[in-house]
DNA sequence: CGCAGCATTGCAATCGGTTGCAAGACCGCG
DNA sequence: CGCGGTCTTGCAACCGATTGCAATGCTGCG
């Protein structure tokens, strides 16, 4: 069995009290006592136990990390980030894998045992309905890379979606590409539909531009693969604005198979910057995604609701830029 | 606040132990009880609080999962396994990210306030210094992907890393190269030593053929990238052996950006089968790691250890096989 | 009908901490 | 020296569950 409160409070000769106010910040304790209890407990290789206390304070300090995106590589820097951010605010993640969950009711009741103090959603494709479900149940909660929906129930950090498809457009047309494609993610995802909204927005301004639409069936390399062969089939555009970045590369791996160069013969452009676009094998110019901050902001909010669970529900929208690289032709 | 035990029971008119027990398998309960128990929890919607519950039985059924690989896309792989596995199991996974971290003592007090039952070490670049803090700690620790000491002092499940790298050298001898190269990761970890010790037994029975030996500093994209560009500035071998799927890419890329063919001027060959070398545009040849295999046996190991702590450690090691790809050439 | 034997139930202690409250220690000041 | 005030300390209740134990109810059998 682990050293106890009472244990060090015998050895130091002291209450049990005595002990917890040691080890609790801006408790009233003597020099003294503080000094009795602190060599008792470091002879005794005292630990607090977490989960005790979280008994009566009502704070366990573990955040509930969910995810469905175990198959796309910018979510291993995600993790990466949450983790070490979580971390250095002494708080701990509890990881909940929903990959193929689609009731938000059971994932809630997952979660809701172990009385977390709060819950990061970090997905792009989860619907609205899970965060919701955590907030109905009075769970503080942040929605990571979600969309803002209008009517905003739940904080949501991310980035501006519409803008994201604006400022794409934008930069084809910048290189005078007249026949542009948009080969989105899931058609049902929401995030697909504000990027097409701001593309096509734009487009819509240019009569003289001809813009092709096509949706890959999942965020994944093979489904990049799958849609670019297909339409490679027909009559290609000049360049195309992928939903992500593993999509763009499995286009880029489609158009190449196919004894096509890329950017002269069809250019490519993707959204994330994860770690691999700047890999020199495949030079991916894209969107950067400040996926970092998103990440601290994501905490941040979260900190905060765990002091003021009723703070009205936000969104925080990052900006994006593009990042210039070997995938489209120079402007 | 959230539902207790005693609400349950006051609106069941019952006593607290009776709704306790309604809950717990195997209590004794007359069906009555159970049938007025279980109505009024439904109607609050209770739930359990596996905290508190944890503070009489001594579980928590939290498992700490502890890496410091967040880089390497096969840990997200790797992650997605274990968060299932778990799950499944009505285990929850406490997250432990140690990347940077030097010190074993200080990560075992990160988690033992969480009074884990158990601990997973998934990485295969954690000196063992790190489970063995754990197993001194009194905490169930196994090792996955990790090295097997002669003096086996905790769990490990793996890969036997000799083996591999004789798979590896006859895969390379039976395509008739004779001038092979090691390109191994890190050149402390000991999984690299390992490897190159199978691969030099092999090609030392071979007095015609030629071995060099180099390693790369990470098992990145970046540094396999940098030491295979090294290699090319003077004589390369005909064919290397690669410490990881991703060094591999990073070769891979290195040697066609030299303006050189693979596998017709250098062949590559990987370890791991990662995702990403099944994609068409990388087509690795490699050596397949179990990971399913591995995981779901680190996992079966833990579970074992929760009931049995003083189990004697065990080293489960799993075999490899090749898959064959395009970056060697035919046998 | 009486009683042994078993199933069911509630009481109360317990797990490892926290915290309101009141009592005691100690201070300075008049 | 006495008094009021601030610090420190321990007591005891409490957080939400589990569980040993004793009491109760019920069964069937002689």
């Amino acid at each position: 069995m682990a050293i106890t409160l009472k244990d060090v409070a015998e050895r130091a000769g002291v209450s049990r009290s005595a002990v917890s106010r040691t080890f609790t910040e801006g408790a009233s304790v003597s020099l003294q006592t503080r000094r009795k209890v602190e060599r008792a407990a470091e002879e005794l290789g005292y630990r607090p136990n977490a989960l005790a206390s979280s008994l009566t304070t009502g704070r366990t300090k573990l955040i509930g990390l969910i995810s469905n995106n175990f198959h796309n590589p910018v979510f291993l820097e995600v993790f990466d980030l949450f983790t070490r951010g979580l971390q250095e605010r002494g708080l701990r993640p509890l990881l909940v894998n929903l990959s193929g969950e689609t009731d938000p009711s059971a994932s809630v009741r997952l979660v809701r045992q172990y009385s977390v103090d709060g819950v990061i959603v970090a997905s792009s494709t989860l619907p609205p309905a899970f965060s919701k479900a955590f907030r109905d149940a009075g769970v503080p909660v942040v929605h990571s890379f979600g969309r803002v929906a209008t009517d905003t129930e739940v904080h949501v950090v991310g980035i501006d979606n519409i803008e994201c498809g604006r400022i794409a457009a934008r930069a084809l047309l910048a290189r005078g590409h007249r026949r542009i494609g948009f080969l989105g993610g899931p058609e049902g995802a929401t995030s697909t539909q504000d990027r097409l909204t701001g593309f096509a927005e734009v487009v819509g301004s240019h009569p003289d531009v001809a813009m092709s639409v096509s949706f890959a069936r999942a965020y994944s390399f093979d489904a990049g693969r799958v849609e670019m062969t297909k339409l490679l089939m027909t009559d290609p555009a000049e360049a195309y604005f992928c939903g992500d970045d593993v999509l763009s590369i499995g286009a880029l791996s489609a158009v190449r198979s196919a004894g096509l160069r890329v950017p002269e013969d069809i250019g490519l452009m993707g959204l994330n910057d994860m770690e691999m676009a700047r890999w020199e094998n495949i030079d991916l110019t894209t969107i950067r995604q400040p996926i970092g901050e998103i990440i601290a902001s994501s905490i941040d909010l979260v900190v905060a609701m765990l002091d003021n669970p009723g703070r009205y529900p936000e969104a925080r929208l990052f900006p994006c830029r593009l990042i210039e690289r070997g995938t489209l032709r120079p402007v």
